[in-house]
DNA sequence: GATCGAAGTCACAGTGGTGTAGTTCCGTTG
DNA sequence: CAACGGAACTACACCACTGTGACTTCGATC
């Protein structure tokens, strides 16, 4: 099953149309380090970078941050933290950020908690969310690539 | 009981203390319409601008939003929203942000209700914390002035 | 009507990009 | 094997937004 992935992974490119920004703000995002493309960085001009389906799932989740109105600047405070806890069952998580802080909450009830002791604003970002949108995403841009997933998600990279 | 309340409000700079922003900040955001001051606009140079009760209460729930990361664009489009609504009891209420959609929400199990159809990200923000930071400094900073507080707050203005 | 505090104005800085024009790598062709 | 062509990284200039500091100007008050 594993061979069924090609281990090469998404171009800039590609990678941009799915997780839906600019090739350029890819670039931007790159270059100032908020991602780092896990299956190959740049190292000149004609060099290509190579994003993996965690890349995917990172970028996607810091589009939706700032759709939601939150300055990048502060994404990258968060973006340390989320990176380490994509690991876990992505669906079942949510992220909320108190401040510069940020947390994985797994229930409704634990956000409540949080809410009451609640110093400023929290942001509540739904992680299935995200990862439904990014599957989707993917499968609608490219449906013929998607023969065999894994449980990480589509993560069918281009051939 | 009312005439205990000086009417004429709070100046730029005393409005600008208390809510903990520069005055040049408080200047840029009433010069490019985020707030009104209610109790006089300013007329040219020399005239004055005054703010009221209200008003600080609007300005601390932006300066909090602005501090929990999100921009102010996103917040000069929440905020028409949150103005009409800071009438109701302050604070038993949670504003929460969904996008470009804003809404006052009383209890958890609301937030929670949210949070299951949530697209995107949840900005919630406790507006009786917004509340009490801002009367706690304005008796911070003059406790002199704090001799006949009216139900909806401190509102003893400078005389 | 002088003084002084606050509003106005202007120029400039940092962030978060974007557009365009190279530049380089790499696979293909001759 | 060398030249070619295209994809994609890079460099540079430029934009809007969100301020800030410094200086000017005006209105209220004494």
């Amino acid at each position: 099953m594993a061979t069924d992935i090609p281990a090469d992974g998404y171009s800039s490119k590609r990678t941009a149309e799915i997780v839906g920004v600019t090739y350029r703000q890819l670039d931007y995002w790159t270059r100032t380090g908020l991602v780092k493309p896990t299956l190959g960085a740049a190292t000149g001009s004609g060099s290509r970078r190579r994003y993996d389906y965690r890349n995917l799932l990172e970028l996607r989740a810091v589009k939706t941050l700032l759709d939601a109105g939150i300055r990048l600047e502060h994404v990258r405070e968060v973006f340390s933290y989320l990176s380490e806890h994509l690991d876990e069952d992505v669906t079942q998580v949510n992220l909320v950020i108190s401040g510069t802080r940020s947390v994985a909450v797994r229930s409704g009830d634990e956000i409540i908690d949080l809410l009451r002791q609640g110093q400023g604003v929290l942001n509540i970002l739904p992680l299935a969310g995200v990862k439904e949108d990014l599957d989707s995403k993917i499968i609608d841009l490219y449906p013929e690539d998607h023969l065999a997933a894994p449980e990480t998600g589509p993560a069918v990279a281009e051939g």
